[in-house]
DNA sequence: GGGAAAGTGGGGATAAGTGGGGAATATTGT
DNA sequence: ACAATATTCCCCACTTATCCCCACTTTCCC
């Protein structure tokens, strides 16, 4: 599973060195898409035929589902690792994203954020300051 | 299976390259016609004779499906990759598209689709207005 | 401390996207 | 029917981006 968080820098080729211990779960090929929050996802292919199924269940009768469909398989791109661990991730990602030079990649347990550094931190400030709405969550679950 | 967006430019003779990553769906032949929303479809062969067959199975005795049968098939055109991977878009597609120049060219899972840049971006300012619908649609799937 | 692996950087080969010329085929007009 | 014009298709050429490989530095681990 993919836990934990990464600072590794984007390349002037955009290129995103992927953290060792995920690359594991990725060797069979990614799909990286648009998150919220203006981060990025990327989940595993065997993961994304699962949201693609689901995403074609859409009734094509509503425009509405029609348009995010059509805005969701546009934004996801398939990519694979490089021999050195590596992902490239292309422009119209890293300007969602907003991502300049350092990043945060963080492990979602099924699924992986990618994160500028500076709004992952602003992020995490933020939580921190919310330290008991976390702490009322898990209560009574381990 | 076909997911992303390319920005393609229309050259004075029609020619539509298709995206490196697209063009091996597509090297048994192809047939576009017209989708919803003024965009173009473009589906492998083989996805076009399912549906045909359904096409075909509609009741001749209900005027409705005899006009639609009639509007499906005349709209439909086969075509193929050139040596370049490029396609040519006849008069009567390009217009109903309202492609001018520079097409945005949709993977879309199963099929693809053709839009007019200045159509396309509309389309995903519209459905960025609505906030993280595709988030709300994809969480809890994964 | 030594070895291996991880993260980072850069250069060269190859393919992708685009434009245009010319031969073969079809179309039109006299 | 024949010539003149237009259309389609195939091939070649250029520019840019992408991919693949090699190499260096730092960190981690035994």
């Amino acid at each position: 599973m993919f836990l934990g968080r990464f600072d590794h820098v984007l390349d002037d080729k955009g290129r995103l060195a992927i953290p060792a211990r995920f690359r594991a779960g990725l060797q069979d090929g990614m799909v990286i898409t648009r998150g919220t929050d203006r981060c990025l996802y990327l989940f595993p292919v065997s993961t994304w035929t699962g949201i693609a199924s689901r995403l074609d269940a859409l009734p094509m009768g509503d425009p509405n589902a029609r348009n995010l469909r059509r805005a969701a398989f546009a934004a996801a791109e398939p990519a694979d690792l490089d021999k050195q661990g590596r992902v490239v991730l292309s422009e119209r990602l890293r300007k969602y994203g907003g991502l300049e030079s350092t990043v945060a990649v963080v492990g979602m347990n099924s699924y992986i954020e990618v994160w500028d550094l500076p709004a992952w931190e602003a992020l995490e400030a933020q939580v921190e300051e919310q330290g008991d709405v976390i702490a009322s969550h898990m209560s009574g679950q381990f």
